[in-house]
DNA sequence: ATCCTAATTGATAATAAATATCATTAAGGA
DNA sequence: TCCTTAATGATATTTATTATCAATTAGGAT
């Protein structure tokens, strides 16, 4: 894998955003370098999450979340804003030693909590002044 | 909610099928009553997934699947195929009582399994005769 | 330092998945 | 049977992602 100035953008970009979309580190990236193509934001994501050194994480009616994989750790999925946040609690290993059927093999598991964060609250108006 | 025969298919459809997308559905349907649109398919589906009758489930680099919730339980994705499969093992309440930090609330969990399944290890040749 | 070549990129077209629009139809209570 | 409104079919649109391909460039070989 060859190194160049747009991946590195990319890479700081994950760093830099909370769990961001294709689309944020896009945005990102545009900010410093209008040049870069979206294509090539897409084309590096992919690259890397098959390496398994970001995660993609797909959740429902949205497009996939990105993040960087330091440790194993789980999300927690607003239903409302759609923003992912992480979870503080172990990841467990014995959940890759279960055996789903014969001839199956688990590499590894996703835990994603759902529900509705802080922010999205109805008695919180957190970003919802006038 | 008022009862369509259409809705009925595709209720049809969710039990007959194993997980499927909303594509598979829009298939199975089609099969039977050709004039039934997609649109409506896409419709149902969302709607009876935020009515909780159904799970939406995400995967990562594909389609929402979708799946019968007569009780809680977890799945195994294929990452060659791409299909789901029913885990066997059983729910975790607990997971719903994790605090994620102060003002969340979490509704459910999901946990899926990724990994390889029986038809497309290597070692196997099921489905793959030339 | 220069050359070479294959990986990478930018621009854009194409595809896939899902939603929106809107006129028409039909469920089901009055 | 009438009436209201949810639901539908057809289709356009939006969103998310991948494919194409000529031009560029990283980085090892010379």
């Amino acid at each position: 894998m060859r190194h160049t100035f747009q991946k590195a953008l990319i890479d700081e970009a994950i760093n830099a955003l909370n769990h961001p979309t294709a689309e944020d580190v896009y945005a990102y990236v545009l900010k410093s370098h209008p040049t870069v193509s979206k294509a090539t934001v897409y084309r590096n994501l992919a690259k890397l999450a098959d390496k398994g050194i970001i995660l993609r994480i797909a959740v429902p009616n949205g497009p996939d979340h990105f993040d960087y994989q330091i440790h194993k750790h789980y999300h927690f999925h607003c239903d409302k804003c759609h923003q992912l946040f992480d979870v503080q609690i172990p990841y467990n290993d014995t959940f890759n030693q279960v055996n789903p059927a014969n001839g199956f093999t688990i590499n590894d598991h996703s835990l994603t909590f759902s529900g509705i964060c802080d922010k999205c609250h109805p008695s919180n108006n957190k970003g919802k002044k006038k």
